[in-house]
DNA sequence: CTATATTAGGATAAAAGAGTCCAATAAATC
DNA sequence: GATTTATTGGACTCTTTTATCCTAATATAG
């Protein structure tokens, strides 16, 4: 698998929150119904983006969570980053370690070329540019519905 | 990680028998120990690509494995798919199943185009190709040495 | 100040991936 | 045919990832 399924699950969420209005927070829970995520599993990967500054939390009634800066400065990568780390941009394909320009392994060069052609999908690719696209075309973010039973509160 | 350690482990086994002498039985005690994999993990991933039909074993004295085919035939996404299967052509980038044309999900076009590249970079990798590539420069198969300490027997 | 809603964080459990060990089978040689 | 060299395949252990549960801590509203 590419991306863990905590960073999935991050994705996922950061994405929902992108789709709602802007300042406003979302209880985890409501977070974790919707995208039928386990909230307490929810709860952890969302600690995380929290500790990166890419999410922002407020305790007690009228709290959940938000996003921190807006959905258009938001890259895909940022998330990526904060929850599998560089493993992705780094790793050697063949799993040698220390592969890089300076000691190679024989993949090396071709796997250097196709990993910058997903580190790029994911720099070039914000939040809001995926929501626009699901609510326009009415796309999942979850296993059953559309991106509109998103909003049925 | 992109590929599984099992599917990593096929893989540099798989290129140090495209590196032998063609028809060449090589035994796994031999090969675990050059390529510093755990002789009865390798053993168990061997199986399965002599499963596949990418190896052939003969047991007994003088007996080992060999490339059931010549290494310039064998692409990398042949060891791929019989070791990790086709998730990583198949899967959907947020997890949802079923994800494709049909029922996409908001990032399944992007990153349809990136698996497409990573496919490519698979398909259009032969053994052979590597091989060559790793002997004249001497490049790593393991943590240590290059491609030359395969040899001293 | 108290009750309630909500996140924070530790402890634990279940599942999957990675790795080990051992007995059984097959082929070769003497 | 007995012995040795190897692969085969099942059972088991260890580690990491995924998931659950419970107890704080914090903010709001009455």
């Amino acid at each position: 698998m590419l991306l863990s399924k905590s960073c999935v699950y991050g994705l996922r969420a950061s994405l929902y929150l992108a789709s709602k209005k802007e300042g406003e927070f979302i209880p985890i829970k409501k977070m974790s119904d919707k995208l039928e995520i386990s909230f307490h599993f929810l709860t952890k990967i969302l600690q995380q983006l929290t500790a990166e500054g890419i999410l922002e939390s407020f305790k007690g009634p009228n709290g959940g969570i938000r996003l921190n800066r807006p959905g258009h400065n938001v890259q895909l990568m940022d998330i990526v980053l904060a929850i599998d780390g560089e493993q992705l941009l780094t790793e050697c394909a063949l799993g040698l370690p220390g592969c890089g320009i300076k000691n190679p392994c024989p993949l090396h060069e071709k796997w250097a070329e196709t990993r910058d052609a997903i580190k790029g999908m994911l720099e070039n690719t914000t939040l809001t540019e995926l929501v626009e696209k699901g609510k326009a075309e009415n796309l999942r973010l979850t296993t059953d519905g559309g991106f509109d039973i998103l909003f049925d509160d």
